[in-house]
DNA sequence: CCTTGAGCTTGACGTAGCGTCAACTCGTAG
DNA sequence: CTACGAGTTGACGCTACGTCAAGCTCAAGG
């Protein structure tokens, strides 16, 4: 006589069978993607062959990585799995994007330290920004301002000015990754950048509006236009999109003041 | 008189300053990665220009990926930035194979749905394994072996038999896993794999052994040769080094039997 | 009938890196 | 005196479970 086939299997039979963990049974009771089949009277759980093939979709969808909502929304309408997993296909083509990305600054980091290198962000100023360019400084805004600029700049220490180096390249990279992204202009995180932007020229002697605790207005979109107009500073911040992207967030940031 | 530079700054300042929020500078105290110079009679956390260039050097080694604890010990030695950095690409390589595999497997389910496929276990068997090929069977084992086993797989019903599929289906990709990652055959990892596999087949009539709740050892260990000598079988384990693997753990599974 | 032991149950904490309230205190300007 | 902005310390939330811990159930053995 053959043996019988199960109608129904406890929760260790399951695990064994399926190669998951009674507590990860459990777990997927407990937030409803899965529910036994039947609870007994003394709170086992029981599963049966319906069950049991839903709970082999799970994994299958699990496998492919996706979060177990979007697991539970596929399974109760088969309509959506598709949806599901194009939906999960672009968010992993995206996240393939930064992790090369990511690996590429890494290595160019060890480049770097092996080289005898010093530990800072990618694509550092040499000195900051605009005011590194003498003739642009004083063609644009003046003698007084790049002689003011200069002075404050000789006037602090070596830690003090790498702090500043590196605000004003921490502050470039966020530009050039917001602009990446494609966040917009008028978005709340671009602005918060213009903002920081602004704080961070607010601090430099010479800068038209100095001292207000905030430079002016003009000032802030002839910036905007300089970038996108000059290679030197287009670069710094991703270039000429980059820069585009910088430049319509200032013109933003600046109508609001 | 030109604005002194300041030589200490407040927890929003520093946050403006640097783009991060006061919550995240509390947690890197709370951590210790990043203690402020002075602490003030009322609590208040006070950072000065050193401090703030260790604050770049974290925001740096964050925006590459590592994770705070790495980037304290790089932070604290110099000579591990290399090496953690050299640890952290080889570790994001990892993570962009898992990526690119997993993103090809979406894609296969994406066109096996699209064509009006079922979801289920990529490389799905059409019957269940060895149990399949009725020449194969009656010719290792005997005939009786075979028609016992037709015999129960008949008497299933559908959901029973997907059952029994999806089962297989998901013992032979995770093999094919544990291969992919250069598993140990006689690893604790392997041995549980072992495990599964014995259970799966002891639950299949006319499986030598089959009653006592196990196989019988050398039924495991001809399988395992048969895996490896059979194109199609070997297909089923991800190649020659697949069932290779799967041999040898089944072997090591049977000595300890 | 009692004990053992395997199997089941329900909590509850831990994980990484903060975001997000909540409830208070501090310090300065009006 | 009071309001308000800035600071503080908790404490929960998030992802998908792993890992105890304490206690109940059930079939087998003495």
């Amino acid at each position: 006589m053959p043996t019988r086939t199960r109608t129904e299997w406890s929760i260790q039979e399951v695990a064994r069978l399926t190669g998951v963990t009674s507590r990860t049974l459990r777990h997927y009771d407990a937030v409803g993607l899965l529910p036994p089949s039947r609870v007994g009277d003394n709170g086992y759980r029981w599963y049966d062959a319906l069950t049991l093939v839903r709970l082999q979709r799970v994994l299958v969808l699990r496998g492919l990585g996706l979060p177990l909502p979007a697991i539970a929304r596929a399974l109760d309408d088969e309509q959506d799995t598709l949806a599901a997993l194009r939906d999960h296909l672009s968010r992993l083509r995206t996240e393939q994007e930064r992790l090369t990305r990511r690996a590429a600054s890494v290595e160019r980091t060890i480049t770097t330290l092996e080289e005898g290198g010093r530990l800072m962000a990618e694509d550092m100023f040499d000195g900051f920004d605009h005011t590194q360019y003498k003739e642009e400084v004083t063609e644009r805004w003046g003698e007084d301002a790049y002689a003011s600029g200069d002075r404050w700049w000789r006037g602090m220490s070596p830690a003090e000015q790498q702090v500043w180096q590196e605000r004003a390249a921490r502050l470039a990279t966020d530009w050039a990754e917001a602009a990446a992204r494609g966040v917009e202009p008028a978005s709340d995180e671009a602005q918060a950048l213009a903002q920081r932007h602004a704080d961070w020229l607010s601090g430099i002697p010479g800068t038209p509006g100095h001292g207000t605790g905030r430079p002016a207005k003009e000032y802030l979109v002839g910036l905007g236009e300089m970038y996108v107009a000059d290679e030197r500073f287009a670069k710094t911040y991703g270039g000429t999109e980059g820069a585009t992207f910088v430049r319509d967030a200032l013109r933003v940031y600046a109508d609001s003041m």
